[in-house]
DNA sequence: TCTGGGGTCCTAGGACCC
DNA sequence: TCTGGGGTCCTAGGACCC
Protein backbone atom coordinates (compact mmCIF):
# COMPACT_ATOMS: atom_id res chain seq x y z
CA UNK A 1 0.00 0.00 0.00
CA UNK A 2 0.90 3.91 -1.21
CA UNK A 3 0.25 6.65 0.99
CA UNK A 4 0.83 9.88 -0.87
CA UNK A 5 1.20 12.85 1.44
CA UNK A 6 0.21 15.89 -0.68
CA UNK A 7 0.82 19.80 1.14
CA UNK A 8 -2.17 22.20 1.04
CA UNK A 9 -1.58 24.64 -1.20
CA UNK A 10 2.15 24.37 -0.67
CA UNK A 11 3.96 28.08 -1.75
CA UNK A 12 0.71 29.90 0.53
CA UNK A 13 0.92 27.40 3.35
CA UNK A 14 4.85 28.44 3.12
CA UNK A 15 3.98 32.42 3.70
CA UNK A 16 1.38 31.54 5.67
CA UNK A 17 3.89 29.36 8.31
CA UNK A 18 5.96 33.10 9.54
CA UNK A 19 2.64 34.89 8.81
CA UNK A 20 -0.14 34.07 11.15
CA UNK A 21 -2.25 37.05 10.86
CA UNK A 22 -3.16 35.55 6.89
CA UNK A 23 -4.76 32.78 7.90
CA UNK A 24 -8.63 32.47 6.79
CA UNK A 25 -7.58 35.41 4.46
CA UNK A 26 -7.62 34.90 0.57
CA UNK A 27 -3.21 34.63 0.01
CA UNK A 28 -2.02 34.43 -3.54
CA UNK A 29 1.76 33.04 -4.51
CA UNK A 30 3.28 35.00 -8.04
CA UNK A 31 5.18 33.72 -10.85
CA UNK A 32 8.51 35.07 -11.95
CA UNK A 33 8.19 39.11 -12.22
CA UNK A 34 4.80 38.59 -10.05
CA UNK A 35 3.33 37.69 -13.50
CA UNK A 36 1.15 34.72 -13.15
CA UNK A 37 -1.14 33.19 -10.00
CA UNK A 38 0.86 29.49 -9.10
CA UNK A 39 -0.32 28.88 -5.20
CA UNK A 40 -4.15 30.26 -4.18
CA UNK A 41 -5.50 29.57 -0.89
CA UNK A 42 -8.79 27.91 -0.63
CA UNK A 43 -10.37 31.83 0.25
CA UNK A 44 -8.45 32.73 -3.05
CA UNK A 45 -9.86 29.95 -4.99
CA UNK A 46 -13.51 30.59 -3.46
CA UNK A 47 -13.11 33.89 -5.44
CA UNK A 48 -13.05 32.47 -8.61
CA UNK A 49 -9.41 33.17 -8.80
CA UNK A 50 -7.62 30.37 -11.48
CA UNK A 51 -4.31 29.05 -11.23
CA UNK A 52 -2.00 30.79 -13.78
CA UNK A 53 -4.18 33.67 -14.43
CA UNK A 54 -2.25 36.76 -15.08
CA UNK A 55 -2.30 39.43 -12.15
CA UNK A 56 -3.10 42.24 -14.20
CA UNK A 57 -6.53 40.51 -14.81
CA UNK A 58 -7.55 40.27 -11.63
CA UNK A 59 -6.24 43.58 -10.13
CA UNK A 60 -9.51 44.39 -9.44
CA UNK A 61 -10.33 41.45 -7.54
CA UNK A 62 -7.18 42.06 -5.34
CA UNK A 63 -7.90 45.16 -4.52
CA UNK A 64 -11.28 44.98 -3.62
CA UNK A 65 -11.01 41.81 -1.28
CA UNK A 66 -7.24 42.65 -0.03
CA UNK A 67 -5.52 39.73 -1.10
CA UNK A 68 -2.02 39.26 -0.05
CA UNK A 69 0.00 38.76 -2.91
CA UNK A 70 3.74 37.35 -2.51
CA UNK A 71 6.63 37.06 -5.18
CA UNK A 72 7.42 33.36 -5.32
CA UNK A 73 10.57 32.64 -2.49
CA UNK A 74 11.71 29.35 -3.45
CA UNK A 75 14.63 29.14 -0.77
CA UNK A 76 11.83 29.43 1.69
CA UNK A 77 9.62 26.56 -0.05
CA UNK A 78 12.82 24.11 -0.69
CA UNK A 79 13.79 24.28 3.12
CA UNK A 80 9.90 23.71 4.48
CA UNK A 81 9.48 21.40 2.20
CA UNK A 82 12.81 19.50 2.80
CA UNK A 83 11.38 19.73 6.51
CA UNK A 84 8.47 18.03 5.57
CA UNK A 85 9.80 15.48 3.52
CA UNK A 86 12.10 14.50 6.06
CA UNK A 87 9.52 13.40 8.65
CA UNK A 88 7.78 11.31 5.79
CA UNK A 89 11.39 9.65 5.03
CA UNK A 90 11.74 9.07 8.90
CA UNK A 91 7.82 7.05 9.13
CA UNK A 92 8.55 4.73 6.52
CA UNK A 93 11.01 1.91 4.92
CA UNK A 94 10.51 3.32 1.35
CA UNK A 95 10.29 6.86 0.53
CA UNK A 96 9.90 8.74 -2.90
CA UNK A 97 10.24 12.31 -3.30
CA UNK A 98 7.65 13.05 -6.23
CA UNK A 99 7.82 17.23 -6.19
CA UNK A 100 8.30 19.48 -3.77
CA UNK A 101 4.85 19.60 -2.41
CA UNK A 102 4.67 15.52 -2.34
CA UNK A 103 5.90 12.49 -1.36
CA UNK A 104 4.98 8.76 -1.40
CA UNK A 105 5.67 6.53 1.16
CA UNK A 106 4.90 2.56 1.62
CA UNK A 107 2.80 1.01 4.32
CA UNK A 108 3.75 -2.23 4.22
CA UNK A 109 5.20 -2.64 7.49
CA UNK A 110 2.18 -2.04 9.44
CA UNK A 111 -0.83 -4.35 9.82
CA UNK A 112 -3.90 -2.78 7.13
CA UNK A 113 -6.27 -1.69 9.92
CA UNK A 114 -3.51 1.17 11.29
CA UNK A 115 -2.85 2.52 7.47
CA UNK A 116 -5.40 5.23 8.59
CA UNK A 117 -4.28 6.29 11.92
CA UNK A 118 -0.98 5.88 11.36
CA UNK A 119 -1.21 8.73 8.50
CA UNK A 120 -3.53 10.67 10.51
CA UNK A 121 -1.02 10.88 13.05
CA UNK A 122 1.59 11.91 10.60
CA UNK A 123 -0.71 15.06 9.11
CA UNK A 124 -0.91 15.82 12.82
CA UNK A 125 3.00 16.00 13.17
CA UNK A 126 3.96 17.54 10.13
CA UNK A 127 1.78 20.19 10.74
CA UNK A 128 2.95 20.95 14.37
CA UNK A 129 6.71 20.19 13.57
CA UNK A 130 6.82 22.31 10.44
CA UNK A 131 2.99 24.07 10.10
CA UNK A 132 2.50 22.80 6.64
CA UNK A 133 -1.21 20.96 6.46
CA UNK A 134 -1.08 18.20 4.10
CA UNK A 135 -3.09 15.94 2.82
CA UNK A 136 -2.78 11.77 2.72
CA UNK A 137 -4.12 9.55 0.43
CA UNK A 138 -4.16 5.54 1.06
CA UNK A 139 -4.35 2.70 -2.03
CA UNK A 140 -2.41 -0.06 -3.82
CA UNK A 141 -1.37 2.39 -6.54
CA UNK A 142 0.02 5.53 -6.84
CA UNK A 143 -2.70 6.84 -8.93
CA UNK A 144 -5.64 6.09 -6.67
CA UNK A 145 -3.57 7.29 -3.79
CA UNK A 146 -3.58 10.37 -5.76
CA UNK A 147 -7.49 10.26 -5.54
CA UNK A 148 -7.75 9.61 -2.18
CA UNK A 149 -6.03 12.21 -1.24
CA UNK A 150 -7.67 14.52 -3.19
CA UNK A 151 -11.02 13.39 -1.13
CA UNK A 152 -8.87 14.02 2.30
CA UNK A 153 -8.02 17.64 0.79
CA UNK A 154 -12.23 18.16 0.07
CA UNK A 155 -13.83 16.61 2.99
CA UNK A 156 -12.32 17.70 7.07
CA UNK A 157 -14.20 14.66 8.10
CA UNK A 158 -11.36 12.88 6.78
CA UNK A 159 -9.13 14.18 9.37
CA UNK A 160 -6.32 14.68 6.59
CA UNK A 161 -6.18 10.84 5.71
CA UNK A 162 -8.46 8.96 2.74
CA UNK A 163 -7.69 5.20 2.30
CA UNK A 164 -9.56 3.52 -1.03
CA UNK A 165 -8.50 0.12 0.35
CA UNK A 166 -11.51 -2.23 -0.72
CA UNK A 167 -13.16 -2.84 -4.49
CA UNK A 168 -16.14 -1.03 -3.08
CA UNK A 169 -14.48 2.19 -1.81
CA UNK A 170 -12.73 2.41 -5.19
CA UNK A 171 -16.08 2.02 -7.07
CA UNK A 172 -17.81 5.19 -5.08
CA UNK A 173 -14.51 7.09 -5.45
CA UNK A 174 -13.82 6.71 -8.83
CA UNK A 175 -17.89 7.29 -9.60
CA UNK A 176 -17.46 10.88 -8.72
CA UNK A 177 -14.03 11.66 -9.21
CA UNK A 178 -13.94 14.07 -12.54
CA UNK A 179 -11.86 12.30 -15.45
CA UNK A 180 -10.64 15.71 -15.84
CA UNK A 181 -8.58 15.57 -12.48
CA UNK A 182 -6.96 11.89 -12.61
CA UNK A 183 -3.23 12.01 -12.31
CA UNK A 184 -1.99 11.31 -15.76
CA UNK A 185 -5.00 12.38 -17.84
CA UNK A 186 -3.72 16.05 -19.38
CA UNK A 187 -5.77 18.56 -21.26
CA UNK A 188 -5.92 17.05 -24.57
CA UNK A 189 -6.57 13.16 -22.98
CA UNK A 190 -9.32 14.58 -21.31
CA UNK A 191 -10.86 16.25 -24.52
CA UNK A 192 -11.23 12.99 -26.37
CA UNK A 193 -12.45 11.11 -23.67
CA UNK A 194 -15.37 13.39 -23.09
CA UNK A 195 -16.46 13.37 -27.00
CA UNK A 196 -16.82 10.11 -25.96
CA UNK A 197 -18.50 10.53 -23.08
CA UNK A 198 -16.57 9.32 -20.41
CA UNK A 199 -16.76 12.29 -17.64
CA UNK A 200 -15.83 10.13 -14.67
CA UNK A 201 -12.74 8.28 -13.39
CA UNK A 202 -15.27 5.24 -13.13
CA UNK A 203 -15.78 5.60 -16.77
CA UNK A 204 -12.67 5.18 -17.65
CA UNK A 205 -11.52 2.46 -15.52
CA UNK A 206 -14.46 0.71 -17.02
CA UNK A 207 -13.59 1.07 -20.73
CA UNK A 208 -11.51 -2.44 -22.26
CA UNK A 209 -8.32 -1.98 -22.36
CA UNK A 210 -8.06 -2.09 -26.21
CA UNK A 211 -10.01 1.10 -26.19
CA UNK A 212 -7.83 2.81 -24.09
CA UNK A 213 -4.30 1.97 -26.18
CA UNK A 214 -5.95 2.72 -29.03
CA UNK A 215 -6.98 6.27 -28.11
CA UNK A 216 -4.34 6.80 -25.05
CA UNK A 217 -1.34 4.55 -26.21
CA UNK A 218 0.91 3.69 -23.59
CA UNK A 219 0.76 6.34 -21.11
CA UNK A 220 -2.83 5.97 -20.94
CA UNK A 221 -3.19 2.21 -20.74
CA UNK A 222 -0.67 2.55 -17.19
CA UNK A 223 -3.21 5.25 -15.82
CA UNK A 224 -6.16 2.64 -16.68
CA UNK A 225 -4.66 0.03 -15.49
CA UNK A 226 -3.68 2.39 -11.93
CA UNK A 227 -6.96 3.01 -11.48
CA UNK A 228 -8.15 -0.56 -11.14
CA UNK A 229 -6.00 -1.45 -8.46
CA UNK A 230 -2.95 -2.59 -10.27
CA UNK A 231 -0.09 -0.82 -9.42
CA UNK A 232 2.38 -0.10 -12.62
CA UNK A 233 3.83 3.75 -12.84
CA UNK A 234 7.42 3.72 -12.28
CA UNK A 235 7.97 6.89 -9.89
CA UNK A 236 11.75 5.78 -8.86
CA UNK A 237 13.87 8.15 -8.43
CA UNK A 238 16.08 9.14 -11.14
CA UNK A 239 19.26 9.97 -9.41
CA UNK A 240 21.19 12.63 -11.20
CA UNK A 241 19.00 14.82 -14.08
CA UNK A 242 19.21 14.13 -17.65
CA UNK A 243 18.31 17.42 -18.31
CA UNK A 244 19.48 21.02 -16.33
CA UNK A 245 17.47 24.03 -17.43
CA UNK A 246 17.43 27.71 -16.55
CA UNK A 247 15.24 30.17 -18.17
CA UNK A 248 13.48 33.55 -17.32
CA UNK A 249 11.32 35.65 -18.66
CA UNK A 250 12.66 39.05 -18.50
CA UNK A 251 10.47 42.07 -16.94
CA UNK A 252 11.60 44.51 -19.46
CA UNK A 253 12.39 43.53 -23.04
CA UNK A 254 15.89 43.60 -23.71
CA UNK A 255 17.80 44.48 -27.10
CA UNK A 256 21.14 44.85 -26.15
CA UNK A 257 23.70 42.06 -27.04
CA UNK A 258 25.83 42.29 -23.63
CA UNK A 259 22.98 42.30 -21.56
CA UNK A 260 21.60 39.10 -22.90
CA UNK A 261 24.91 37.82 -22.96
CA UNK A 262 25.20 38.72 -19.54
CA UNK A 263 21.83 36.78 -18.64
CA UNK A 264 22.93 33.25 -20.79
CA UNK A 265 26.15 33.71 -18.68
CA UNK A 266 24.38 33.55 -15.25
CA UNK A 267 22.11 30.92 -16.83
CA UNK A 268 24.97 29.01 -18.08
CA UNK A 269 26.56 29.45 -14.56
CA UNK A 270 23.36 27.76 -12.51
CA UNK A 271 23.14 24.76 -14.71
CA UNK A 272 26.89 24.30 -14.42
CA UNK A 273 26.94 24.34 -10.64
CA UNK A 274 23.34 22.14 -10.33
CA UNK A 275 25.53 19.82 -13.11
CA UNK A 276 28.43 19.36 -10.43
CA UNK A 277 26.51 19.10 -7.40
CA UNK A 278 25.28 15.73 -8.59
CA UNK A 279 28.37 15.29 -10.25
CA UNK A 280 27.88 15.05 -13.38
CA UNK A 281 29.49 15.93 -16.79
CA UNK A 282 27.66 17.69 -19.95
CA UNK A 283 27.69 17.00 -23.55
CA UNK A 284 25.54 18.98 -25.17
CA UNK A 285 24.50 22.59 -24.73
CA UNK A 286 20.91 24.17 -25.61
CA UNK A 287 20.95 27.80 -25.45
CA UNK A 288 17.53 30.16 -27.38
CA UNK A 289 16.01 33.42 -26.55
CA UNK A 290 13.19 35.05 -28.20
CA UNK A 291 10.38 37.62 -28.67
CA UNK A 292 7.27 37.74 -26.63
CA UNK A 293 4.65 35.23 -28.36
CA UNK A 294 1.54 37.10 -26.60
CA UNK A 295 2.50 40.43 -28.90
CA UNK A 296 1.62 40.51 -32.40
CA UNK A 297 2.73 44.41 -32.36
CA UNK A 298 6.60 43.28 -32.76
CA UNK A 299 8.09 41.36 -35.37
CA UNK A 300 8.52 37.69 -33.45
CA UNK A 301 12.00 36.21 -33.32
CA UNK A 302 12.83 32.69 -32.37
CA UNK A 303 16.79 32.45 -32.04
CA UNK A 304 17.49 28.96 -30.72
CA UNK A 305 21.11 26.71 -31.18
CA UNK A 306 22.46 23.11 -30.50
CA UNK A 307 25.53 23.41 -29.29
CA UNK A 308 27.85 19.32 -29.24
CA UNK A 309 30.58 19.72 -26.59
CA UNK A 310 33.99 17.93 -27.60
CA UNK A 311 34.65 17.28 -24.58
CA UNK A 312 32.04 16.01 -21.91
CA UNK A 313 32.70 18.83 -18.96
CA UNK A 314 31.48 20.70 -15.87
CA UNK A 315 33.53 23.85 -16.43
CA UNK A 316 31.44 26.97 -16.23
CA UNK A 317 34.07 29.04 -18.56
CA UNK A 318 34.67 26.04 -20.75
CA UNK A 319 30.49 25.64 -21.40
CA UNK A 320 30.10 29.35 -21.39
CA UNK A 321 32.83 29.95 -24.57
CA UNK A 322 31.21 27.63 -26.27
CA UNK A 323 27.74 29.26 -26.03
CA UNK A 324 29.13 32.43 -26.39
CA UNK A 325 30.72 31.57 -29.80
CA UNK A 326 27.84 29.89 -31.16
CA UNK A 327 25.93 33.04 -30.12
CA UNK A 328 27.32 35.60 -31.76
CA UNK A 329 26.75 35.17 -34.89
CA UNK A 330 23.14 34.07 -34.50
CA UNK A 331 22.10 37.37 -32.53
CA UNK A 332 20.06 39.96 -34.34
CA UNK A 333 19.62 43.58 -33.46
CA UNK A 334 16.95 46.04 -32.75
CA UNK A 335 14.83 43.16 -31.53
CA UNK A 336 12.73 43.13 -28.34
CA UNK A 337 13.71 39.90 -26.52
CA UNK A 338 11.42 38.87 -23.74
CA UNK A 339 13.37 35.51 -22.83
CA UNK A 340 16.07 33.30 -22.75
CA UNK A 341 17.12 30.48 -21.82
CA UNK A 342 19.64 27.39 -21.59
CA UNK A 343 19.52 23.45 -21.39
CA UNK A 344 22.30 21.33 -20.32
CA UNK A 345 21.81 17.91 -22.08
CA UNK A 346 23.22 14.54 -22.68
CA UNK A 347 24.38 14.65 -18.98
CA UNK A 348 26.33 11.31 -17.93
CA UNK A 349 28.12 10.48 -14.92
CA UNK A 350 31.96 12.20 -13.94
CA UNK A 351 33.50 9.08 -13.72
CA UNK A 352 32.07 7.89 -17.28
CA UNK A 353 33.69 10.66 -18.83
CA UNK A 354 36.22 9.81 -21.91
CA UNK A 355 39.11 11.17 -22.45
CA UNK A 356 40.06 13.05 -26.27
CA UNK A 357 43.22 12.42 -27.65
CA UNK A 358 43.63 15.77 -29.32
CA UNK A 359 41.97 17.45 -26.20
CA UNK A 360 44.87 20.37 -25.54
CA UNK A 361 43.02 21.68 -22.24
CA UNK A 362 44.24 21.14 -18.93
CA UNK A 363 41.57 19.81 -16.93
CA UNK A 364 43.21 18.78 -13.89
CA UNK A 365 43.91 22.50 -13.62
CA UNK A 366 40.64 24.08 -14.96
CA UNK A 367 38.65 21.62 -12.59
CA UNK A 368 41.40 22.78 -9.52
CA UNK A 369 40.00 26.35 -10.09
CA UNK A 370 36.33 25.68 -10.62
CA UNK A 371 36.49 23.88 -7.55
CA UNK A 372 38.17 26.59 -5.51
CA UNK A 373 35.76 28.89 -6.71
CA UNK A 374 33.05 26.69 -5.94
CA UNK A 375 34.41 26.96 -1.78
CA UNK A 376 34.75 30.58 -1.95
CA UNK A 377 30.64 31.11 -3.27
CA UNK A 378 29.85 28.74 -0.68
CA UNK A 379 31.31 30.93 1.97
CA UNK A 380 30.79 34.09 0.53
CA UNK A 381 27.83 33.91 -1.81
CA UNK A 382 27.19 33.36 -4.88
CA UNK A 383 27.80 37.02 -6.32
CA UNK A 384 31.81 36.64 -4.54
CA UNK A 385 33.23 35.33 -7.85
CA UNK A 386 32.05 35.64 -11.22
CA UNK A 387 32.76 35.32 -14.73
CA UNK A 388 33.58 38.45 -16.72
CA UNK A 389 30.33 37.98 -19.08
CA UNK A 390 28.06 37.89 -15.88
CA UNK A 391 29.24 41.42 -14.71
CA UNK A 392 26.27 44.25 -15.88
CA UNK A 393 27.84 45.59 -18.55
CA UNK A 394 28.37 49.29 -17.57
CA UNK A 395 27.49 51.74 -18.41
CA UNK A 396 24.34 50.76 -19.19
CA UNK A 397 23.73 51.46 -22.81
CA UNK A 398 21.19 53.02 -24.63
CA UNK A 399 17.66 53.06 -22.88
CA UNK A 400 17.33 49.37 -21.49
CA UNK A 401 16.40 48.56 -18.28
CA UNK A 402 18.58 48.16 -15.54
CA UNK A 403 17.11 45.65 -13.54
CA UNK A 404 15.27 42.68 -15.64
CA UNK A 405 13.25 40.86 -13.18
CA UNK A 406 10.69 42.22 -10.65
CA UNK A 407 10.00 40.78 -7.66
CA UNK A 408 7.87 43.85 -5.64
CA UNK A 409 5.99 40.94 -2.70
CA UNK A 410 8.86 38.79 -2.06
CA UNK A 411 9.03 37.72 1.85
CA UNK A 412 11.94 37.43 3.89
CA UNK A 413 14.04 34.08 3.90
CA UNK A 414 12.94 33.45 7.47
CA UNK A 415 14.30 30.02 7.79
CA UNK A 416 17.74 30.38 5.59
CA UNK A 417 18.84 33.52 6.34
CA UNK A 418 20.52 33.99 9.34
CA UNK A 419 19.88 37.89 10.09
CA UNK A 420 16.39 36.89 9.53
CA UNK A 421 16.50 33.77 12.31
CA UNK A 422 17.96 35.72 14.81
CA UNK A 423 14.59 38.13 14.48
CA UNK A 424 12.26 35.53 14.52
CA UNK A 425 14.11 34.42 18.12
CA UNK A 426 14.14 38.29 19.39
C1' DT B 1 1.56 47.55 -20.94
C1' DC B 2 1.25 43.63 -18.00
C1' DT B 3 1.09 36.37 -19.34
C1' DG B 4 6.43 31.21 -14.90
C1' DG B 5 9.93 27.61 -14.61
C1' DG B 6 11.76 22.90 -14.53
C1' DG B 7 11.31 18.39 -15.58
C1' DT B 8 10.08 13.25 -17.89
C1' DC B 9 8.33 10.03 -21.17
C1' DC B 10 6.44 8.56 -25.58
C1' DT B 11 5.84 8.49 -30.55
C1' DA B 12 6.35 9.34 -35.37
C1' DG B 13 9.30 9.92 -38.85
C1' DG B 14 13.79 10.54 -40.98
C1' DA B 15 18.50 8.79 -41.67
C1' DC B 16 21.08 5.09 -42.22
C1' DC B 17 22.49 0.22 -42.70
C1' DC B 18 22.52 -4.34 -44.92
C1' DT C 1 10.03 1.59 -67.93
C1' DC C 2 10.18 -1.20 -64.13
C1' DT C 3 13.08 0.79 -58.32
C1' DG C 4 12.60 -3.99 -51.71
C1' DG C 5 12.24 -4.90 -47.14
C1' DG C 6 13.51 -4.99 -42.54
C1' DG C 7 15.92 -3.27 -38.87
C1' DT C 8 18.11 0.28 -35.57
C1' DC C 9 19.15 4.75 -33.95
C1' DC C 10 18.30 9.49 -33.33
C1' DT C 11 15.61 13.65 -32.93
C1' DA C 12 11.87 16.90 -32.67
C1' DG C 13 7.71 17.69 -30.92
C1' DG C 14 3.75 16.58 -28.14
C1' DA C 15 1.70 15.53 -23.80
C1' DC C 16 1.91 15.41 -19.21
C1' DC C 17 3.41 16.51 -14.38
C1' DC C 18 4.27 19.94 -10.38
Amino acid sequence: MYALADCNNFFVSCERVFRPDLWNKPVLVLSGNDGCVISRSNEAKALGIKMGVPLYQIRDLVQKHQIACFSSNFSLYGDLSHRVMSILMRNTTRFEQYSIDEGFITLNHLPPEQHKPFCEKLVRDIYQGVGIPVSMGIAPSKTLAKVASKYAKKYPAYHGACAIDTDNKRLKALGTFDITDVWGIGRKASAKLTDYGITTALKFASMNERQVRTLLHKPGVLTWRELNGIDCIDTSEIIAKQSITTSRTFAHPISDRRLLEQQLANFCDSCARKLRMQRSLCTQIIFYIHTSYFRTDITPCHIAQTVNLPVATDNTAEILSYLLAAFRPLFRENMQFKKAGVIFSRIIPAEAAMADLFDTRDRTKHAALQSTIDRIRSRQGRQSVLLGTQLSPLPPSGDEQSEPYIAEHQSPLYTTDIRQILQIKI
